[in-house]
DNA sequence: TAACAGCCGCGCCGATTTGCCGCATCCGCG
DNA sequence: CGCGGATGCGGCAAATCGGCGCGGCTGTTA
C-alpha cells in the first residue's frame, strides 16, 4: 500500500518478499552506497560497518563533493546529513535522485525537526533517522521495503545510550563547553555537570 | 522542485506563481475540504474557520466516516488527524488518495514525532502539523505549492526529544506493545506507561 | 589594574521522577 | 478451564532534577 512515491522500483534484483531488500547477487553498481557526513570519525565508522554488510561504500564530507560524487558514480543507497558545513544535505538528495530516480535514501541528522524530516521525504528520502543511529537502524531503513512498519526491531539502543551520545556529539561540538552545551540542550547545566562527572570515563 | 511524488499536481486551476494554490474560481468539488479529527470541538471550530477561507467543508469524526466520506465524495483537500479513536489516520488517507490522487492532505496530532511524519509524508500527505496547529497554518500548508525546498535547519535538538524520538520509534516498531518496546528499550515498563501517557495524552 | 562577564565545580534542599512491588483486568491458546 | 502475557494503576522509598548561590579561574575592556 501507500505506494505515493514515484519511480520507487529499483530495476535490478530488488524485491523480496514483505518488500524487503536484499544485497544477494547485486552487481557492485547496485551495491553501491554513498555515505554524505560531515563528521569524519562517524563516517569513516559507518563505513565500515557498512562495508561489513556487503555494500559498497563510498564517502563525501560535503555537498559539492557529495553531488559530484552522485553523478560520477550514481549509488543504489545512499546516507545523508541534513546538515553539512556548505549547505543542505536536501541539495545531495535532488542530485541522487536526477543521477538514478530508484536510489534509496535514508537522512541522518543531530539537527533534525518534523519540518525537515518532511522536506527530507518529500525530497525522496525513504527514511530519517536522528543522528544516534546505529549501522543497525541504517541497514534496516535502507533494505526495508516499502512496509509500513518495516523491519522487527532487533536490539536497539538503549533510551537512554541515545540520549547520551546525542549530549556527548554536541558536548564535543561545544568545545566541552559544559554551560555552552546545556543552553543549546536545553538542559540545566547542573543537571548536564552531574551527567557527565558520573558518566564520565573518557578522554 | 522536489518533484518525487507522483500525481502530485492537482488537474484543475492548481498552480500560480512560486508554486502556491488558489481556490480562485474552483468548482464547489475541487474547493472541498474533508476534515477529520475526533475531537469534536476543534473539528467544528477549523471547519468554520477554512469555510471563511473558501473551502467547502465536511466532517467526520471517526475511520470509518471519514473513510465513506472520502468515497462518496472525494474532496480536493483533507485535514486529518493522525490518532482517532478507531484507528490510523493513515487509513483515511490511503482512501482519500485511492478515491482522488491528487487530493492535497495536511496530516494533524496531538504530538508530533519525526517517525510518523515520515510515515504520513509516504503515505501521501503533503504535510504534518503538530496541534494544535491554527487555521492560518493549516491553509498554509494546504495551499503551498511544493516549492520551498528547504526548511532552514535549527539547532540541534534537546536531549530529551533525541530520547523521546527513539523511544517512539521502536515503540511503533513493536506495534505498540509497551512491555515489548520496555524490554527492548531495557527500561521499566512502568516508567514508559508513565512516559507514553504524559507526552501522549490525546490525539 | 580594576571591573566585568563567562565558565566551572560544588553544596544544598524541595519537588519530581524512577524503580519496583503488587493487584485487577483482559485477551489468545490449547 | 487454566496459563502466559499485556495493560493500567496505586503506592512508596530512593534517586534525580531544578534552582539557587558560592568561590575560583580565566579572558576582555575600560
Amino acid at each position: 500500500m501507500t505506494d505515493t512515491i514515484a519511480a520507487r522500483r529499483e530495476a535490478p534484483g530488488a524485491a523480496a518478499r514483505d518488500g524487503a531488500i536484499s544485497l544477494e547477487g547485486r552487481s557492485e553498481a547496485d551495491r553501491r552506497l554513498l555515505i554524505v557526513d560531515d563528521d569524519a570519525p562517524l563516517c569513516q565508522r559507518l563505513a565500515r560497518a557498512m562495508e561489513k554488510r556487503g555494500f559498497s561504500v563510498e564517502t563525501a564530507e560535503s555537498v559539492g563533493s557529495g553531488v559530484d560524487a552522485a553523478q560520477r558514480r550514481p549509488p543504489a543507497f545512499a546516507v545523508v546529513d541534513l546538515r553539512l558545513a556548505d549547505g543542505s544535505g536536501l541539495e545531495v538528495v535532488s542530485a541522487l535522485r536526477q543521477a538514478r530516480p530508484g536510489v534509496r535514501i535514508v537522512m541522518l541528522t543531530g539537527y533534525g525537526n518534523i519540518a525537515t524530516a518532511v522536506a527530507a521525504v518529500k525530497a525522496g528520502a525513504v527514511d530519517y533517522l536522528p543522528k544516534p543511529a546505529d549501522a543497525d537502524a541504517v541497514e534496516r531503513a535502507l533494505l526495508a521495503g516499502d512496509s509500513a512498519l518495516p523491519p522487527p526491531p532487533a536490539d536497539p539502543m538503549s533510551a537512554d545510550r541515545v540520549r547520551w551520545e546525542h549530549i556527548q556529539r554536541v558536548f564535543e561540538q561545544c568545545e566541552r563547553n559544559v554551560s555552552e552545551t546545556a543552553r543549546r540542550l536545553k538542559m540545566h547545566r547542573r543537571t548536564l555537570q552531574r551527567m557527565l562527572s558520573k558518566h564520565a570515563p573518557r578522554s
